[in-house]
DNA sequence: AATGAATGAGAGTTCATTCAT
DNA sequence: TATGAATGAACTCTCATTCAT
């Protein structure tokens, strides 16, 4: 019998899972393709194959909505960095996987697009700092999970403080120049940027032995 | 009595142009602070001393005001920077102009985000491209202007491709970076994005004899 | 273990049993609280401790509940009186206890304002008519119940035509004195009220001999 | 020109005027029709020949234009009522204007209704209750504006609470017995009412010498 | 040129109701 | 019997746009 529950529960929580993945999914499209603002509800549900009300069983609002998907997001690409960092034995190789995600981002053209979309949302809606900050946290990942030394080398407290910075800088810049790329098509090319991204990177992150 | 009547319509046309003048300041304040679609006219129009009605005396529409902002700003920002280059002596100085016009695009934080939200509703706007091409377009001063040659010195083509992806890029970086400076104001405070930028200008320009 | 089934189907009869009265106590809470179009059966559900789902399970709809809670009110209500009349031994005593009756109705300020709220809602929904008839008449105990020449005395038609007008003006009455003794408390106290209740009592059924 | 420029105001301000007329009539018909909360906006802009949109230019919300109507027919009537006090000469035709006032009140039934509709609704929104009580004693004229000793002659103190007290009962009473007319046609007629209402006046207001 | 009342097409949100479990 | 995810119709309120003045 407590197998019969557990099914029973499980079936629900199945469809309930994958009602909010969709959702959230769906949400990542519209969101992206219309803005916060210009997006409507009601072809996010549509989008996910689920009713207008559906979306307000699983969040309260659409920026709660919204919300919950920069959060979904950011910690995907924190955990995807974090797992391809641990995965490398040299420092060599971690500055290299490093560089490898950035320079990959332009794969998934919608996650810099989607960043913008949130900053700009987190500067005009200061109510909502609260919750913003956080998730803003989240996607800086500590000092330890970084394993700093063994990324970045030995660093003076200056260098350190030049790498802390270019570490900020990185994610931005990437954002302003793929939403660039759609203006710029031929310069701002996949092997245009990689090729821009490279000069950055080695600029900002320079070899210290 | 010519003359009284050509009075009588400068006195018009000066109330014409101090009404326009009025309207696009308040449209930038207004569109900066809450982006395209959540900027209402009623608020451009009583921060411009007018009423909603007057907007559309002057522009057809909220986008055509929006898009005769963006061809008015742009073109006062590449006139000063060609006005600043075409004041310069030698090619040391030319480019020193030119990096100093980007470090102090940070006195005023509204230009690029306002250049965001112009780019983000192109990728929107489809429609609107034709217009927007042109804009851009504008943005982007010919050749001749910059006095290419006596700016940058004498690139081979592979270095000229380089520089003018360079040209193409330091525009969107900058947005990306000013943008996040809301978000991390002690590390990416005015003296640390002067620094940031110092360096990946270089990367991007470097001297060429 | 024909007892055991037996117990089995009386224990669900119970927990139905008490689930409609749990929801009926929440209901009388909620509709007098909020209104009949205000009131949200998921708050209703709350209160009584159970899910939405669960009202649907007892009641047909929304106006099912409220019809059948004024029903189960209007019962108890008049049981109350007519228990309480039959236990008078003299005249006297009948109309003391009719007059108790209303007096004492300020101790529940629930029922004159649901009262109220019924008579709202039946004003507007014709549809029901039916239902709400019948439970009007509900309300209005038959001649025989109320014994009623031994509670009001030997009448000639015109007193007794009388007589039943201030019986179908009282709880209107003491329904809009009721409500106002919210906005005016000091004076429409329960001191107040009982006084002024009073006096129009003796007004509307002085004594005959 | 002054006459132009006033006659062009005027016209605006008629229309203006026109339209909040039209407005508060269609609402006070569809709010007693339906209740506050059943009402539409819908349906009081059709029925006031206007678009939804343009009770949000005269009322800021719902609410607001509920409560408008209250304080604007409240004013009508307290005006009326003084008015025929003011033009009695005798005590007597005071006190017989007064008890007219209340007896004619049922050629508008939708008076007391209202009133019920409002003062559940203050009952319900203790958020309002700053303009709701304004509203409130709004409809009790003060005591100068009664010429209460000529009215009511010369009270003792206790007479005069008394007084105070049937005032306040007045018209929650009227109200409590124009809604139950709805539901007892026959036995609350116009004609029952009115002979009701008398000796409940009677009771209320005993002629002092 | 400027006003502001009016329009009207939605937008987000709510909530009674249904239904698979 | 009870749950709660999902539906979908309906509602209030917004706002770019129009137009008589």
């Amino acid at each position: 019998m407590g197998q019969v529950i557990m099914q029973t529960l499980s079936k629900q929580q199945l469809r309930t899972r994958e009602t909010q993945k969709r959702l959230l999914d769906a949400a990542d499209e519209i969101f992206v393709r219309d803005g916060y603002e210009a997006a409507q509800l009601d072809q996010i549900a549509a989008r996910a194959g689920r009713s207008k009300g559906a979306v307000y069983t699983h969040f309260k609002s659409k920026e709660d909505l919204f919300l919950a998907l920069f959060e979904h997001r950011t910690r995907f690409y924190v955990e995807r960095l974090m797992g391809s960092l641990r995965s490398c034995a040299t420092q060599k190789e971690r500055v290299e996987a490093f560089r490898q995600f950035y320079v990959e981002l332009d794969h998934d053209r919608t996650w810099p697009i989607l960043t913008l979309e949130f900053k700009l949302y987190a500067l005009r809606h200061p109510e909502s700092k609260g919750r913003l900050r956080r998730a803003f946290e989240m996607s800086k990942p500590p000092r330890d999970e970084w394993n700093y030394e063994q990324t970045f080398g030995k660093l003076t407290r200056d260098q350190r403080a030049d790498n802390d910075l270019a570490l900020a800088a990185l994610g931005p810049i990437m954002s302003g120049l793929m939403l660039e790329s759609h203006f710029e098509p031929e310069m701002l090319s996949d092997k245009g940027l990689r090729r821009l991204l490279g000069r950055i990177f080695d600029a900002l992150f320079p070899p210290h032995s």
